[in-house]
DNA sequence: TCCTAAGCGAGACGGTACGTCTTGTCTTCCA
DNA sequence: TGGAAGACAAGACGTACCGTCTCGCTTAGGA
């Protein structure tokens, strides 16, 4: 465990703090190391003190974020087969409400790339790794586990990616509702003919 | 039908295989105009006789592409609910191997946000589409259809991203079947032991 | 006499009229070609037809003016030393009175060094050839004669240019009454003292 | 007295130098910011950082020239009439011989514009001010002082023009000494004859 | 009177310079 | 020693102007 100044754990703080909200504003391109400097009260030498990019400073960011929740997603884990819970995905979208307006800039129009990619492969990277702990090595599982891991993955990545444009229509634990319903039964026993 | 000069349009051809060219290349962010005016054999003051920005030109060039795969689908157009026919799915998966080397430059790690976007945007509106025709004005749907056509959507996106991530390691058919079936019947009865 | 084609006659005058126009409006440097065709009513294209360069038909354009005023300066021609003659200097600030916002603009702030030089250079050469006439070959001159005829081009230039630049506070007779006076008595004996 | 980083210092001189240089080799308008840069040992960029356009460089490094010039001369400072004095204009042509392939570029066939004009007004400023301290308000000139100032400073324009233009015929000294003939006596005694 | 060559408009294009912006490095000086 | 301040190199940006070219239209002026 690295000894780290206080100041510099404060101008990181500052760094971090300032990207997230510029991210907010504008568009992540446009964003120029001068302004988060700027934003964050730091010369922007300083900056480069720090992180060697803005992307560096990006993930540093936003790990933070998503490390806070995995932890509270990690405190509900159970037995049953993930896609049968629904409390993975209802906190999933409460945190997304909390972090409403940084979850529109990544996902939105003019989302990030790289971000995206990133979330829908945590997401996936994580529902792979519950599947092979449910199904364990004995019961081969009818499709190939990573086939069904995105499937969720992109599922939830665009179910969330919707709700945040539309300006959450539903409550969050609606919407896991929904996810799960979508996920278990499938759509076919939803045209009500049958 | 507006006439356009040969050269014009010799010209735009050019700047757009350039992009898509050097899209396949390096990272979208790392291409400076000055590359594609080199690799089209253009000026670089030419471009800005076509088009404002970067993005304007990779709009342009990927909309004939996509425009392709659209008219491709739409000879399909049956009676059926979407998700009980894997055509589609099938089509887009072979559109998709076609042109591969553009869908990992696009869906990979350094992927566009903006196009990531644009493509699941363009699949639910499909999606939504086809549910709308097929739900009719009578039978309510159990679900939003918004809801649903996201979640389709996110399906095939996320199972296309990782197709293409892992070289292909199923054939075109076989992932359309795949995806129909966990669209369709949902992961609920793939317990395997039920 | 070479024939022209009426139209071209129109056009090259069209064009010099615009230059001429243009000088007087802005600095020469700041006129571009594309400005000088709008003023004429003419293609760019049609620029370079004409003249290859927008020095080419500036000079073309002056000279023009400048055979105008010898002209009328040779039909003056006398026996006498040319600085006891006031008629030529007359003629010349007539001349310059006539075409007063052109030379405003070509001997003023931003004039243009070529042209302040073409016209130093004309004038001397003007003189020096009468000053050659007069001294004939016999009586050796008490200074060399372009020493001669820079000193009272010099003189000219100078008065003319402060002239147009203080708005002609004299008259064309008294500037040359002044100027004769400078040239031949020299200040010497203007002392008023003496 | 403003601090001024040494670098800074450096970076001017060097710019200064090497336009000063250029304006020897080539036409001034032939002459581009990333010459300048590029002789100087410095980025283009850099340029912008010190001036906004290449004459504003033009302005202050031939102000250094000059400043240089009027020290010398006003150290000469004496009671007579300017035009009684050599001096000045002995100190003025030695002043171009030591500058003379600048004087050669700025004084010529291309020479600029705006310099000759400088020029000029300067040396009539100059005369001015000389001729009203002369005067005082007492006697009443015999002709209008600025008259006299450019009817002085045209003739040592035109002849230090010629003497440039033709390669120092005639040493310094000599220059003066006739100019200053041809100043005070006129060129009426001159004739020989009379 | 026709027809044929020339003048010209329109505008795409390669090329060059411009002035601006951002980045990353460096140096100097301060707390 | 961490950081502020800021000069600088590097290089992309979007714009402007240049000179050249090709393509048609029109319009004399000779057949």
């Amino acid at each position: 465990m690295e000894k780290v100044d206080r100041r510099i754990r404060r101008t990181r703080n500052q760094l971090g703090q300032a990207l997230r909200e510029l991210i907010i504003e504008k568009s992540y391109e446009a964003i120029t190391i001068q302004d988060i400097a700027d934003r964050a009260d730091v010369n922007r030498a300083t900056f480069y003190l720090h992180y060697g990019t803005k992307e560096e400073l990006l993930v540093t960011s936003l790990t933070e974020i998503f490390d806070e929740l995995v932890v509270q997603m990690e405190a509900q884990a159970e037995g049953k087969p993930p896609w049968e819970s629904m409390v993975h995905a209802e906190i999933l979208f409460e945190h997304i409400a909390e972090n409403f307006a940084l979850y529109q800039a990544v996902l939105g129009q003019n989302g990030l790339g790289y971000v995206m990619h990133r979330i829908l492969a945590y997401i996936a990277a994580h529902e792979e790794k519950e599947l092979r702990a449910y199904f364990g090595d004995a019961a081969a599982p009818p499709l190939p586990i990573p086939i069904l891991a995105h499937h969720v993955a992109g599922s939830i990545f665009a179910l969330a990616s919707w709700w945040v444009e539309n300006n959450r229509p539903y409550s969050p634990t609606e919407m896991a509702v929904m996810l799960q319903q979508l996920c278990v039964q499938g759509m076919g026993t939803l045209g009500g003919n049958s």
